[in-house]
DNA sequence: GTAACCGGTTACCCAAGAGAAACTACTATG
DNA sequence: CATAGTAGTTTCTCTTGGGTAACCGGTTAC
């Protein structure tokens, strides 16, 4: 992590800009919900989803929370949101290549959140 | 990311299962400001970090929050406290093996921040 | 003695987050 | 004609997050 300028001292310059990058990608990213929209999309790329469908699916979120988040995912581009022309109406939800490329953060904390739990468990025993 | 059953259907039995494990991730490290303050002490393992070090280098942070999240990543046991017995008294707060485990993590969240702001800037042009 | 450092805590307050439930509008099914 | 499904929006409310500022006790340097 920390590395050795050539005169010997600590290169830490570099890690105020390593926080506000991570401060930028929490702003877009953060909050309760949107890691899991993005991650559930990620999973489902190859079935058609609808909005009742996540509001059923992802569990214990509110079709107000579920309506605000995916407008301000559609924003980021994250998401895309396309009006089928059938009757009646239906809405498809997908993850546009963009939103693909928040896999590794989802990935990494699907994979820290069972190792976590795993922890847990065993703390417990 | 999907995978394929025996008989030909598509097996996502274990989204849910994946869901689950973001939703413990955010709960211990969701928030404002857990991961910055943890990516901050990874940063500096070879640096002696007490409260003001802290409360002056994180953008931002108050001390009241930064007290109160370090309670919390101390009970998770994501990071150290010490009293060093010298007068006036001190506090060194360090990183744990165990919270070392969400540099992978922090260490996303930074690429993609970084990532993101390119993309933020090419767009304006 | 007084200003400034450390390591916080406490009180106060506002805004945002978030849940529950009702409601709109349309369509298809029984 | 009633029920249920799609796709949300609106209202109401409560809780939480989080910021400001004052304050505590102690120590050291001027």
């Amino acid at each position: 992590m920390a590395k050795i300028n050539d005169n010997g001292t600590l290169r830490e310059a570099n890690c105020s800009e390593e926080l506000m990058a991570m401060r930028d990608s929490l702003d877009v990213l953060g909050g309760k919900w949107k890691l899991m929209i993005l991650r559930f999309l990620t999973n489902r790329t190859h079935q058609i989803i609808n909005f009742k469908k996540m509001q059923r699916e992802i569990d214990g979120i509110s079709a107000k929370m579920l309506s605000k988040e995916l407008k301000e995912l559609e924003t980021n581009l994250l998401i895309s949101r396309t009006e089928q022309q059938t009757r009646p109406i239906t809405v498809v939800y997908a993850i546009t290549e963009y939103g693909k490329s928040v896999l590794p953060v989802t990935e990494t904390l699907v994979q820290w959140g069972l190792s976590h739990r795993e922890k847990i468990i065993e703390s417990i025993k």
